[in-house]
DNA sequence: ATCTTTATGTGAAATCGTTCACAATGAAAA
DNA sequence: TTTTCATTGTGAACGATTTCACATAAAGAT
């Protein structure tokens, strides 16, 4: 069934709310879509893709129909054009040039994770306040002088910032990084980093997964569903 | 949000129902409560705390009250006293050994990663099927032939194993690892593992943090709150 | 000792997300 | 062509989570 308000309305007025799980399975959709693709196979049903994620068909179902109807009835949907569909909706279907600050552990492991790549996520500039670092070379990049960000990244055309610095002087580097401009920010350090209600930012906690496994184990606790 | 079922219950007759996010906000609440602890704060209110995450102050009470009262009215929370309550409802009031597996560029950088240790987790053998890798030292830790895990896990007394090596061949290392007995799985690799039911699995998935701040940019989607 | 203020703990209400269930639809078979 | 079959798309029901609102309790002031 088609409905009535288009998704993409045109008169931008009624907007719906998109949860932050349903573009959280956008992405693990994706990710099954373009495995399933390269394999070559031409269409997959709710429920078999479901099913690869451990989810119910119908989630799968009801998180695409917020988008519009990319499926055959009967038939299922088409992989290679679901995929695309998919990448449009999160904005993937184009290159976003990154640039990482910090060149630590954090960092270094940043610029050679090819998956960043491979959604279309470029690192193309790299900065630190190290002397010894500055100048140096990172996969082919040259490591510049944080004190000298705004410039450079205006130049470069970055939109989004990987925070890789300790978490003492993380608020700092993003104060400088919000006000030359960047409106989407990745950060990596543990602590809440104050930003302008204009500029996107997502924290990865990776000890908060390790503490939920911590838990799960000490109260001897059967998850249903493993979530991404 | 899933949950998961808790029976952290002092008779242990009234199995709660404790939701995935109230455990993440737990982490998030430990974090701050160390800072202010560290900083010498003895007493901090739901409304303070909550200004902290950006949450509201009955989330903070709703999430606590779930294992017990720890405040006093008119008060508020004794900052160094919950903070170890907190660490106890995680488990991590104590050292997980934990051993990693694939000493690539997630890996490398897992190993320096000092949040980790300072959570209790102790990262305490490093292991590749890489020849060139296996013997060399990392941050004091000789990596191991992982075609020889189990006696050497079994060993360090390992519990929790984190996932570092490429999504081919992911799920092999993960099927030995869970043969040696290990059950609790960290998985960076972006891939679907599988692994028996009494098997703890948590993905990280670096990618999606960024698919979710590109969607958010080109939807002009405006967050209400910043998830961790 | 009493009053005032502050802030917890928690049922109840409101909101948000997931699953159900089925009409609608197209492909494939007869 | 008509029937059968599989599977989508989606309101409505359901379930889970968050927020509200207030009785309760402790601290500090007078």
């Amino acid at each position: 069934m088609e409905s009535i308000e288009s998704d993409t309305d045109l008169a931008g007025k009624i907007e719906k709310r998109i949860s932050e799980s349903t573009i959280r399975r956008l992405s693990l959709y994706l990710r099954a879509l373009s495995l399933l693709d390269k394999k070559g196979v031409k269409t997959i049903s709710s429920k078999e893709l479901a099913s690869r994620e451990k989810l119910t068909p119908a989630q799968v179902r009801k998180d695409l129909s917020f988008f519009g109807s990319f499926g055959t009835r009967g038939l299922g949907y088409p992989v290679s054009e679901l995929r695309s569909e998919i990448a449009g909706i999160l904005g993937i279907n184009r290159i976003w040039k990154v640039a990482l600050f910090g060149v630590g552990n954090i960092g270094s492991a940043m610029v050679s994770y090819k998956e960043f790549a491979r959604q279309g996520f470029q690192i193309v500039k790299l900065f630190d306040n190290d002397q010894r670092k500055i100048g140096s070379n990172h996969k082919g990049i040259i490591v510049s002088d944080v004190s000298n960000l705004e410039p450079e990244i205006k130049e470069a055309g970055i939109e989004i910032a990987i925070i890789g610095v300790p978490a003492t002087v993380a608020q700092y580097i993003v104060d400088d990084i919000v006000a030359a401009g960047i409106k989407a920010i990745l950060n990596f350090a543990p602590i809440n980093l104050k930003v302008p209600s204009d500029v996107y930012l997502r924290n990865e906690n990776m000890s908060m997964e390790l503490e939920y496994l911590s838990f799960a184990m000490v109260n001897n606790h059967s998850e249903k569903k493993t979530k991404p």
